[in-house]
DNA sequence: CTGTTAGCGCTTTCAA
DNA sequence: TTGAAAGCGCTAACAG
């Protein structure tokens, strides 16, 4: 721990109090647990606590009660674009509680999340909601964390704990069966695999190609990195060069298949005449894209949402209405592939 | 704050000196400044601690100690792609430090930046780093605050206290010159003016056209939203109806220039022979549009980074090489644009 | 409804 | 090099 620094005189509880002639247990009660303390004093202490500039040390709480009234939320990168939706979805649901979010990377790795597991939970957190690897060492941690523990994931894996997601092996195999059914054939597969959710949808695909008696492991081209569509181009590139028959592709994220989309555009196919292109997510731009995005549409904003409810009712000590939330995901069809036969 | 939840034994410090016979403190010492403990001792302490699992309280470090060891970064919204290079910026900066960072979302929203700002400051962080809104509120808060504070700003504004940052208002009149010179003269201005950056922006594209004779209010399409490649398409549309006669626009982030090719294309415009398209930012996808986007490139790594680098000199009370640095931006031509006469 | 007491787990300060 | 004592600011538990 590094050096110092003038620590500026912060207000206390009991400043507060010696000002009024009461005693701090009093102004903390006001603060807390208003229906506790008689009208007018409390109205004097709000008014003090206000002119005085009092902030509650969240520190000095998380040590003398049972947290910080803070849920942790850990996601691979906060900047992912798909991200955007569950947070928005975590914010809706903490406004209006004293709750309040704070978020931290693990750039897909799972020593950094085991890190930052452990940093929130030295911190006395309300809860913690991690969209994680479901990598062994963090789910020990997270066995005996003493707050509420919430996983946004994959559901075709079994989660021990409570859980929210969506199954995307199936919403894989829906994508796939829809670029058969506009009578595409060499369908290809591009992904960046680095993650389990992605790992499922590779899955779905394989098992429909198979399936359909197309699989080829030459239309495969994934590559171990945090996805976007420069990497959407070059893999798609790639995939172009490898197998020039290729006339279709399922991208495992809406970035992938914008890149691809360029790309194509580059290469002179048309889309989606010559050439059917899935997404996967239903991000924003999906919709504007030209011609626009056939994708796979994912709740996110619900399983921000839902996710932090179960949170919150934990805390509680509500019974949860259950363990794990499947939610549902949609195939919309868009102006990248040709409509179903 | 609500209702409790079985605490877990957690293990102390005094657990581990305990079991070896010494005191909480020697144990202390021998985690936090290693010099001080004999080497036999240490050796032996620090197998104690791994054997028994302890994890330090940060709630109590904070508590007892100047600070908790976290950087607090506050955005006004973590999921802007534009944020990705500076989080990776400031987590590159705190690789092998013992620092860690923690970020809250603003929403560009001045309340809502003040009570996270409060959050991160009750917590004892050991800095914040803050990418706001420059509200008089926050700076009084700021000014006290018992740990360094580096602001992430546009500099053509004087800032107060250590920052870092870039003159978006000369960017934007870099991009504007540029499109003049590429022959374009009714040239259109979108963007979210929510941000005092994206102000400054707007103030530069003014500027050039003023001086040119060229400026027409009627070119200008601003929406107080999140900017998105969907409002880049509406704000486009809305250009076009207004003003058929535009022939460029300089979007002030490249997620609205994006959009606003998309719609250019779907109006059967040619860019950039017809129309010019300039974005800003430099983002991954600027690159891989087809035509690729003519943009701003901003040094958001070197922001990130160096921005942290100034506050982990402050909390070390090193003297600073300087309390404002200023980056350079660069004006990257593509496709999107004609090449300049 | 209000107060007293004790202690959360750690580090600071001073002493040995 | 190691330790003892005190206290950071707050809240739980129990009184009155």
């Amino acid at each position: 721990m590094p050096p110092r620094r003038a620590r500026s005189e912060r207000v206390t509880l009991l400043d507060v109090a010696n000002v009024l002639g009461i005693s701090s247990i009093t102004v903390s009660r006001a603060l807390r647990e208003p229906e506790k303390v008689s009208e007018p004093l409390r109205q004097k202490i709000l008014r003090q606590v206000e002119q005085m500039g009092y902030v509650p040390d969240l520190a000095a709480r998380a040590l003398a009660s049972r947290h910080n009234g803070i849920i942790g939320v850990l996601a691979p990168a906060l900047t992912n674009h798909a991200y955007l939706g569950i947070m928005s979805g975590i914010e809706e649901r903490v406004r209006d509680t004293d709750f309040r979010i704070q978020y931290a990377n693990t750039n897909h790795d799972a020593d950094q999340e085991y890190r930052q597991v452990k940093l929130f939970l030295s911190q006395h957190p309300a809860g913690i909601l991690l969209t994680g690897l479901q990598d062994q060492r963090v789910s020990d941690l997270l066995e005996l964390a003493p707050c509420p523990v919430v996983q946004i994931v994959d559901l075709n894996l079994l989660p021990s704990g409570i859980a929210v997601g969506i199954n995307h092996r199936e919403a894989a195999e829906t994508a796939t069966r829809h670029l058969l059914a506009c009578g595409y054939r060499r369908i290809g597969l591009i992904g960046g695999s680095r993650d389990l959710r992605a790992q499922r949808r590779h899955d779905g695909y394989a098992l429909v190609m198979q399936e359909a008696g197309l699989y080829d492991p030459g239309l495969v081209m994934t590559e171990h990195k945090q996805t976007s569509m420069q990497l959407g181009c070059d893999l798609f590139k790639r995939l172009l060069e490898t197998a020039p028959d290729v006339d279709a592709v399922f991208c495992q994220n809406d970035d992938l298949a914008l890149g691809a989309l360029f790309e194509a555009q580059r290469a002179g196919l048309r889309v989606p005449d010559d050439f059917g292109i899935c997404g996967y997510n239903d991000l924003d731009f999906a919709l504007c894209a030209e011609p626009r995005l056939t994708t796979i549409r994912v709740p996110r904003f619900q399983m921000g949402y839902r996710a932090t409810d179960l949170i919150i009712r934990a805390i509680n000590d509500e019974c949860l209405p259950s363990r794990v939330i499947q939610l549902p995901f949609d195939l919309i069809q868009r102006g990248s592939t040709r409509p179903p036969a």
